[in-house]
DNA sequence: CTAACGTGCAACCAAATGGTTGTAGATATG
DNA sequence: CATATCTACAACCATTTGGTTGCACGTTAG
């Protein structure tokens, strides 16, 4: 199992931003539905600037896309680099996985 | 499905952790066996007082442990947390998948 | 006992992050 | 056309991050 298509500045870029907690909810909103930025940075109390930063942040790491619709930007979430994501952390699971397995394989040698 | 027992700090400290590319070498060793902190900063360019901060880093979001062995720490990574954050990205992958299905709803009424 | 080793931590520095306000452009509305 | 709305971006600021060097302390080796 290769490791990954992304180079690791991508991988620095997602997990970057899945690790604050409006990015994360930002995300789920745009799991669930299309919201434009204005309609997202409605739901915090910082400014809008800042929700704009935190959806750039976002974009950058292939987390979500906008798409236009009049002078709106919609914001919906990629599931293809969440499932990306996972992959990576189960990529790291395995490797645990196989060590354990090493060390049953020692132990059942006794 | 509740979302973690995890608080938002906690999980801004796992992905954070995991957005840095020396980090995450840093992890792959320590999940395939037990490494000294000296012996890891010999893998890396950096000094070891730098590397030393990239394993405290770990420790803080609870990736790795160290117990001591004589005077050296030996760094393992706790395949739990791992699995933690696995989770969590599934389940907004989940939340992706429940957006589908309602989407798909919505066409079979037609 | 003395010297070397492994570790942790403080102080410092440059760059990045996360927030602010203000401005400007593009699009819709009256 | 004039005005309001939505977005983007620049400039600025405080804090955090990721690196450095230097030092102190406990442990092992000779």
């Amino acid at each position: 199992m290769v490791v990954d298509m992304l180079s690791p500045d991508e991988v620095d870029r997602l997990f970057r931003a899945l690790a604050d907690a409006t990015r994360r909810d930002i995300l789920t909103h745009a799991l669930t539905g299309e919201h434009s930025v204005t309609a997202l940075a409605s739901r915090y109390e910082m400014s809008f600037a800042a929700v704009q930063k935190h959806v750039a942040v976002l974009e950058r790491a292939s987390l979500v896309v906008k798409t236009r619709r009049g002078r709106e930007q919609l914001v919906t979430a990629d599931p293809d680099a969440l499932a990306t994501a996972r992959r990576l952390l189960e990529q790291y699971e395995a490797l645990w996985r196989h060590r354990v397995a090493a060390i049953d394989a020692l132990l059942a040698e006794d």
